[in-house]
DNA sequence: TTGCGCGTTGCAATCGTTTGCAACTATGGG
DNA sequence: CCCATAGTTGCAAACGATTGCAACGCGCAA
């Protein structure tokens, strides 16, 4: 910038407003100092005006990783909700810092904040630190959590609406005359913790009798998805229909059932919960809950903007949608 | 900072060099001031720190979208090998700053660099803009590039072993005794080009003649792997296996193949190529040629630190390997 | 008593910007 | 001839850290 304003005869303030486009600086100076600038392929310093200006456009990103298993980031729907916030984010103008966080300290999340490096926080699921988060909230980090709406919470969270998603399947795979519909998931996580709730409300409706042995505690991953189907067959508790917490799950689920040469959708229906782009194109092509992954992306990013104009976002339930296909038939 | 220097009855300076642990202060009242630092959730200013440091941790990582198409960044390699970069910068103390850019316009990836935002690039795909990458490099951005290597390179590129990799899925498919195999994928793409060549390679060596016929055009999408499977089965040609460029077209196009009432592997055999998570987990379970994406995280900061350091990292080329599983009995 | 060395500490400059305020010029009216 | 005004411009003080250099206190030998 000194180097410019030496160039073009002027001192570094008038260099500065002229590259901001300040109508203090005669109309002629400033074409001619941006000429300059660009000729020079002069690029302002982030930090110095980050430093000056107290404020950056950095959003940082926070993922959490289970610290247990060292698991790296890979359930496709993370993946892809990462993609849809990084086009919201450059939509926006907006940076995007990404850090992996333990899951058991997600408290962590807020020293992006800060350390100034970001000015405010994305987090992608809130697992089981509901305390943690009122407390980042209550010390006025900005933070957005993707997750479910809790009661007694301070910070604004954006998800689907679990519940009904819950319902919505559920409710399908009874119509279809089903009686016996397994759940696999883990419910102490908040969002399947609703869903299972939405699969519950939907077995009274019809007056059908919840059978415990049918909830089976499960976690996302593949691996889990095998050992615990090959649980339940092994236990010979009977089931007509499965009704999987993720579609990395169902879809790991439905090749598990293959193997013991049950028949999906003829033995056992199957539904799933994303709607992952690979969905469509399994075999049979996988029934399943759709989370709006692209409006979560700007909706995550809606919110964020609103908490740094000092606005108080309202926690945002996106629809569900129940996307029928084979599985289920 | 100015808090605690007061707080603790020391200058800033002292602080500063308490914080860094600086032999140069009494252990004493560096313990006191780290303490103190601690009990005040104290988190140093990254901005000040990088504009009187000149230098920052911050890396950028660049995925190209297709501007024509308005693509999300949606295909599960691209992701997983964001989440590996994700470990692998964690782990060496990287910031990671995600930055999507025109696939068209590749070289806006250096505006990262440039404006003192990230020290160095890492670019994830080619494409096909050598030229624009050769011309970075000779600008001296700190750039490594996930792709093929190419003749008269100037960047430092990080892949797999593209040329083995064709040979080998190519090879096996032939010692299967399969005559006629397909290759999906665009060949204009480096990577691509260079597992055509193995395959090409691969026909040659047992002295198979190659119908062009068979080698078909096709992007990375889902759709068009559905598209072209249906167009190669109306025009006629006969085939007997399948090489797709990714796992995600070897999946669609099995399914594509399945509703033509082809039987995978009895009439066609296929592989794939990546190994994507969900590739054991199809059905049947995918062949495919492994790319080791965990490895390519931590080769790519590695070639990166390097180049920071004012090294010349050579290109590296990781190796395949072919994971055989029920697409090609 | 003086001088020296050593271990600690503080002063003040520095990094590259932005911006409040003062200063300057030119113009025209009183 | 003086002054008010408007339009430009520059001075200098921030922003929050790091660091070379000077200074200080202290023990000890000359």
């Amino acid at each position: 910038m000194a180097d410019i304003a030496r160039l073009s005869g002027v001192s570094v303030a008038t260099v500065s407003r002229a590259l901001n486009g300040s109508t203090l600086v005669n109309a002629e100076t400033r074409t001619r100092v941006v000429e300059l600038a660009r000729s020079l392929n002069y690029q302002i310093n982030i930090s110095a005006k980050n430093l000056r200006m107290k404020h950056n456009q950095t959003v940082g990103v926070v993922v959490p990783y289970d610290a247990l298993t060292r698991q790296h980031v890979s359930d496709p729907f993370f993946l892809a909700m990462l993609g849809s916030l990084a086009d919201a984010l450059t939509e926006q103008g907006f940076d995007m810092l990404i850090s992996r966080v333990d899951a058991e300290r997600l408290d962590d999340a807020a020293a992006l904040y800060d350390s100034g490096r970001a000015i405010g926080v994305i987090l992608i699921g809130q697992w089981r630190h509901h305390d943690q988060l009122n407390d980042m909230a209550q010390r006025r980090v900005p933070i957005v959590v993707w997750g479910a709406q809790l009661p007694r919470q301070l910070y604004c969270t954006v998800g689907s609406d679990n519940f009904e998603g819950g319902q919505l399947a559920s409710a399908h795979l009874i119509g279809q005359g089903r009686q016996r519909i397994a759940f696999l998931g883990d419910t102490n996580l908040p969002e399947v913790g609703l869903r299972h709730a939405g699969y519950a409300d939907a077995h009274k409706r019809k007056r059908i009798k919840l059978d415990p042995k049918l909830t089976i505690a499960s976690a996302f991953t593949a691996e889990d998805g095998e050992r615990v189907v090959n649980a339940l067959i092994a236990s010979g508790t009977p089931f007509d229909a499965l009704f999987a917490a993720s579609d990395l799950l169902a879809m790991t689920a439905i090749n598990t059932l293959r193997k013991h040469g049950v028949h999906v959708p003829h033995d056992v229906a199957v539904v799933g919960y994303d709607d992952i782009s690979l969905a469509a194109h399994a075999h049979p092509p996988l029934t399943t809950v759709r989370q709006p992954i692209d409006v979560a992306g700007r909706a995550l990013v809606k919110a964020l903007a609103e908490l740094l104009r000092g606005e108080q976002p309202k926690p945002v339930l996106l629809p569900t949608a129940l996307i029928v296909r084979g599985t289920s038939g």
